[in-house]
Parts: structure tokens; C-alpha cells; sequence
DNA sequence: TAGGCGTGGGA
DNA sequence: TTCCCAAGCCT
């Protein structure tokens, strides 16, 4: 591996750091609860997207018991529109277990916070580092892509090898530098510098230091994950209403979008769609039996997940008074319709539907 | 370890 | 359009 030695590159960056200043909201705090908030709002989440959905997060809760005293439906609302919903989930648990075990606090060790629903490697770093200045490095993708670069690392990107060999160029950095300091700075550099595509080479303080800058090797680190392969799916929605109330169904805990509401759903293996089988479904499953069904299709929507293409169709179904529903379906009239989160897919549906007085 | 999990933005 | 990828984690 190339090696250019811990104290010279740290101490550069260091120095590049101090002009830095990202006017960022959870960079003015060193509240546990924020960190840990803004660090799970951010996985896999760029800043753009994050910072709002953090400020308005911590306005509707606080504080960790806020948050855990909270109904789930409630933190899925608030989390609407950021995706990877599992992160509230688990936001949602681990407030209720530090409410009912760590006295609504944060613990500041590494196995309590990594036992934590949803906080990993990366997060405990973070939270260690960032609200107790603990020596724990915090590596994500900024960071893992600035070293791999710099040292020319070749590790395969998701084995343990990597992840020491990451953790073994940083560590060395904390007997010198204040840890929340130099994980920022890490951070910073590779989000600002060191970036994915066409990274600032040119004006970098470590360009001739760099691996993968002599070696014209930029473009092939880090080391790329193997593609994903997507799959198409067909989704048929049929939102179904009488003046008041609109049907719904909460997803199970096997697919996507798991714990958020949607219309009832019928997917298909490919685009084409039979509408009397619908109206069976409707009739037999939910029990609602009306003269004269008719569907109209009301929108077309794709909608692109990491794994899979989302063909979606919603249809719009009129009845002039639901009766009743059967089980797992319910009804919900305008009002309530805002308390359930929805995935993006049908958000602009519902809003055509609850606008319209 | 690999696959799955959302959504948005930029090249 | 299509692809990559973004302050990852869970199983």
C-alpha cells in the first residue's frame, strides 16, 4: 500500500479544514439527540435533501422522549418523501429504549450505541466523535473515498479488510487531533475536494502525494460495488371514495415501503390489466358492492427504486357512500388522511383528492 | 458477504 | 434516457 506517512497528510488537511465553514444546523450543536438525528437523516441522503427534513425532525421532537412518547405513524409523516423508512422505525425504537432504560440519554460508549437499532460502525463513530469527541473514526462514503484515493487502496469494498485498512490510516490522526475536528474534516474533503466525479485534482493540497492522482487511477477508486440489477414491477392503485372517506391499506413487513399507507393494490406481472378482475377484488375482498362499478385511470407514474422500476397506475373509483370495509382495508375521511405517510408514488394523488372540498 | 431498502440530483 | 451515487444499516 502506498504510504506517505499519518502526521504530514493529517496535519494538511487539518490546515486545509480551517477555511472551511459549511453552514450546516447540526454542526452548531453538540447535543447528542441532534448528532444522532442529523447522522441517521443523512445515510445515504444528501445534504440538499436532509437539512430540511432535519430542522422540521427536531422541531416536531426535540428531545428523545418527544420522540419515543410519539406515535409511529406520526415519525413515518414526518420522515414522507425521504425514503429508507426504516430509519424512522428504528429512530422510533431506540428513543423508546433509551427512554425506558438510559434515562432518555444517549450512552457515550461504543457497544450500547452500536446495539441501537439503526446505528452501525459509521454512526457510532459519529456520535462518539462528533458529541463527546471520543477517538472513533467515522467512516462513510466521503471518507472511504478521499483515503482509498490518497493510499491507493484495492481492498474489496464491502470486506472487513477495507474497513481496518481505512480505520488503520485514521486512528494514528486522534493522538494529535481533536476527533470530532478530524472526522469533520475527513468528511468535509471528500464531500468538497475529493468528490465522486471530476474531484478538484488541480487544487488539491495532496495531489502529488496522491495514489490514485500519479497513477492516474482517480476514476477507479474507491473500488466500485457491482451494479444492480433492477427489477419492473406493476402496481395498479385504486383509490376509491365517496365524498368523505377514501379507502386504505397499510403495507405488510415483507415488502417495500414497509409501515407506510397506500390505496388497495393489485400487481400484476406486466402493464396490461384486466379491470373485472379488479372489480371482483373490490366486491369480494373489500365487500363493497355497488351497481354500475366503473374505473378510471387517473394518473400514470414511474417511480425508481435502488432495486426495482415502479410501474404504477392509480385508478379512481367513485362511490356515492361507503358502507363499510372489510379487513385489513379502512376508511379515512380528509382530515385523517394527512396522519398517514405515503409513499412518493402517490403523494400528489392524495393531495387531489384531500384538496378538492 | 450480498442483496434489499427511497428519493433526488447531476453528469 | 440512463446511470451513478448520496454523512449506511440490517439480515
Amino acid at each position: 500500500m502506498h504510504d506517505i506517512g499519518i502526521a504530514h497528510w493529517a496535519d494538511d488537511l487539518m490546515h486545509w479544514a480551517e477555511d472551511i465553514d459549511r453552514d450546516l444546523p447540526w454542526k452548531s450543536t453538540t447535543d447528542p439527540y441532534k448528532i444522532w438525528i442529523s447522522e441517521i437523516i443523512l445515510q445515504q441522503t444528501q445534504v440538499s435533501q436532509g437539512k430540511a427534513y432535519y430542522l422540521n425532525f427536531i422541531q416536531e421532537f426535540p428531545t428523545i422522549e418527544a420522540l419515543a412518547n410519539a406515535e409511529i405513524q406520526k415519525v413515518l409523516k414526518v420522515w414522507q418523501g425521504l425514503g429508507y423508512y426504516s430509519r424512522a422505525r428504528h429512530l422510533h425504537k431506540a428513543s423508546i429504549f433509551l427512554r425506558d432504560n438510559f434515562n432518555s440519554k444517549l450512552p457515550s460508549n461504543y457497544t450500547s450505541l452500536r446495539s441501537l437499532p439503526g446505528i452501525g460502525d459509521y454512526t457510532a463513530g459519529a456520535i462518539l466523535s462528533f458529541a463527546f469527541d471520543l477517538p472513533f473514526p467515522a467512516i462513510d462514503s466521503n471518507v472511504i473515498r478521499f483515503i482509498s484515493r490518497l493510499f491507493g487502496i484495492f481492498n474489496h469494498p464491502s470486506s472487513k479488510q477495507n474497513l481496518e485498512a481505512l480505520k488503520s490510516k485514521i486512528i494514528p490522526g486522534f493522538d494529535t487531533f481533536r476527533p470530532s475536528l478530524l472526522n469533520q474534516a475527513l468528511i468535509d474533503f471528500g464531500a468538497l475536494m475529493c468528490t465522486p466525479s471530476t474531484p478538484k485534482c488541480s487544487e488539491c493540497p495532496f495531489n502529488q502525494r496522491c495514489y490514485a492522482y500519479t497513477h492516474e487511477a482517480v476514476a477507479e477508486l474507491p473500488v466500485k460495488k457491482k451494479k444492480i440489477v433492477k427489477r419492473s414491477r406493476y402496481f395498479h392503485y385504486f383509490m376509491i371514495t365517496d365524498d368523505k372517506n377514501v379507502v386504505l391499506n397499510h403495507r405488510d413487513n415483507t415488502d417495500i415501503w414497509r409501515g407506510l399507507t397506500e390505496f388497495p393494490l393489485i400487481e400484476t406481472e406486466d402493464d396490461l390489466f384486466d379491470s373485472t378482475e379488479a372489480i371482483k377484488i373490490i366486491n369480494e375482498k373489500m365487500g363493497i358492492h355497488h351497481l354500475n362499478i366503473t374505473l378510471k385511470q387517473i394518473e400514470s407514474k414511474r417511480q425508481l427504486l435502488t432495486h426495482q422500476i415502479i410501474h404504477g397506475k392509480i385508478y379512481h373509483m367513485y362511490v356515492k357512500k361507503i358502507i363499510k370495509i372489510k379487513e385489513p382495508y379502512f376508511l379515512a375521511d380528509r382530515q385523517k388522511v394527512s396522519t398517514f405517510a405515503f409513499p412518493k408514488i402517490l403523494t400528489d394523488c392524495i393531495h387531489l383528492w384531500v384538496d378538492v372540498v
